[in-house]
RNA sequence: CGGGGUAUAGCGUAGUCCGGUUAGCGCGCCUGCUUUGGGAGCAGGAGGUCGCAGGUUCGAAUCCUGCUACCCCGACCA
């Protein structure tokens, strides 16, 4: 039919972008690199916002919102932040167009700007810039923001939600009195990240922080989560930076401490985007198509029925609408798929390759029998059920989903870490894919170097990782700890 | 940005080499009837600036020139 995936095996790829295509989330637009996100993957997104928001909000964050535009001079304010962006950027130079005279328009030249506005790419340029005046005392500190918003990174080439060159996400920007005060916020925020990404999407994730050459442009130190993908590459789900005094030295964004004294603030950002998305359809789905994790389905419950004649639909529309009732009292969401024009086996496979968690079919049968058919997405397993308690036993099933989901690629990641102590062994493993702890000297210079070699990034540096006696799998230098190396999305 | 490829209906494609009827097919779509426990069947129907702009020719989807977009492989990245 026309709805076949390319399998996981064929073609890993393919197999991800027939997918999101397929499954309705995302499709290519008339701007390169940039996607139209299709309602149904639209409401996936809005479920992980609402999850993250209220994790924010709970831990004193507020949120709030700044300008696309960054004036051009603010944004080189910075000298590592400007280096990290500059390559990616758009730049509005114009204001308006007029007609060419031949039923097109052009860009009007007397309407060029005195100075040029950035797209961002990020926002800390534009917001350390408006701290300066929000912030005059301790007494104004911590400041923790969020804002939801659209970002522009000019990549050269472009994944549906792994890389666009327009993405959304959150940024949060916060300012604190002292040192240690952002660098727990970075690690609270560390925290949430991971929480999000294990108990929502159901994705373990390793925490630790980056190594000089893949830090953040701008930070001192960066904090993350990885990921490991089916096809055994990493994934980077989410960022925590300690900015240091950077930004408020560029910014000149100071604050007088109870002993009267002038200080520059200490400041931390962080962001999850929409690729959170790819991390979500690349970690659980199969070769029938998404999986999704019952906490973020817009529809965790499909219900569809099988009739011959319009009596038999009425019938079933009575038992369905009591069941309706009673999942919507528990906060389950509940679709009838009581569309004529398809038979149920389009519709069984239909809501497969859209990943619904649970599906149930009703018919004469069970009409007679005072049963249901509930059928599992995550194991494609059917099982015939008495109707009585139905809307508890399926409120049951989520969570056992949910859960099972998050340990089968626990299980995947844990068969997919491996420790290598020379290079050839390295190497080695580094071709078949996952996590391969070892140790590294700590020079930058070894890290491009096994880069160039293997593909192999270093994708953290475990926090509170077992420290142990080691020699650099490259140099052959003294280490003190292992370092996680991967291939990368 | 470098290398390779593609562009024909909503989607997938045939035709292009070697110019010549009304541009063909499958899926999807619309109407009707029959169907409905794993991707329904039959009948009828709608839908095309052949990526864009020039050129060659009696005649261009087909040949030539330029442009644009997209895909794959590298360098950049959440």
């Amino acid at each position: 039919m026309a709805k076949e995936l390319t399998t996981r095996e064929e073609n890993y790829s393919q197999w991800y972008n027939d997918l999101v295509i397929k499954a309705d989330l995302a499709e290519n637009s008339a701007v390169r690199g940039s996607m139209v996100i299709k309602p149904y993957g639209y409401a996936i997104w809005e479920k992980m916002q609402a999850a993250l928001d209220t994790m924010f909000k709970e831990t004193g964050h507020q949120n709030a919102y700044f300008p696309l535009f960054i004036p051009k001079s603010f944004f080189s304010k910075e000298a590592s932040h400007v280096e990290g962006f500059a390559k990616e950027c758009a730049v509005v130079t114009h204001y308006r167009l007029k007609n060419d005279g031949k039923g097109g328009v052009i860009v009007d030249e007397d309407a060029k700007l005195e100075e040029e506005l950035i797209v961002r790419p990020t926002s800390e340029a534009i917001i350390w810039d408006t701290y300066r005046k929000w912030i005059q005392s301790y007494r104004d500190l911590p400041l923790l923001i969020n804002q939801w918003a659209n970002v522009v990174r000019w990549e050269m080439r472009t994944r549906l939600f792994l890389r666009t060159s327009e993405f959304l996400w959150q940024e949060g920007h916060t300012a604190h009195s002292t040192k240690d005060e952002a660098i727990k916020e970075a690690e609270l925020i560390l925290d949430i990240y991971g929480k999000f990404a294990e108990e929502w999407i159901g994705v373990p994730v390793l925490k630790g922080i980056k190594s000089p050459n893949e830090r953040f442009a701008g930070a001192n130190e960066t904090y993350c989560i990885e990921a490991l993908m089916q096809d055994g590459k990493a994934l980077q789900c989410g960022t925590s930076h300690f900015l240091g005094q950077n930004f408020a030295k560029a910014f000149d964004v100071k604050y007088l401490t109870k002993e009267n004294k002038l200080e520059y603030v200490w400041a931390t950002s962080w962001g999850v985007s929409t690729r959170l998305m790819g991390a979500l359809v690349m970690a659980h789905s199969d070769d029938s198509g998404l999986v999704l994790p019952p906490k973020l389905a817009p529809i965790q419950v499909v219900i569809v029925p099988i009739y011959r004649k319009p009596e038999q639909l009425e019938a079933i529309r009575e038992k369905v609408d009591g069941i309706t009732k009673e999942l919507k009292t528990k906060n389950i969401s509940v679709k009838f798929d009581d569309r004529d024009t398809y038979k149920p086996g389009y519709k069984f496979a239909e809501w497969e390759l859209k990943g619904v968690p649970i599906r149930l079919a009703i018919g004469p049968r069970d009409l007679e029998n005072g049963t249901i058919e509930i059928a599992r997405r995550d194991t494609l397993e059917k099982e015939v059920l008495q109707m009585a308690d139905i809307a508890e036993k399926i409120d049951h099933l989520l969570v056992k989903i949910q859960d099972n989901i998050y340990q089968k690629a626990l299980a995947f990641r844990d068969e997919n870490t491996f420790y290598a102590d020379t290079w050839d062994e390295f190497k080695d493993r580094v071709e078949k894919g996952g996590f391969v702890l070892a140790h590294w000297d700590e020079t930058p210079e070894t890290e491009v170097k096994i880069k160039d070699e293997t593909k192999a990034s270093i994708r953290l540096i475990p926090i509170d990782g077992k420290q142990e006696e080691g020699k650099c799998i490259f140099s052959g230098a003294p280490s003190k700890q292992r370092v996680v190396f991967a291939r990368a999305y």
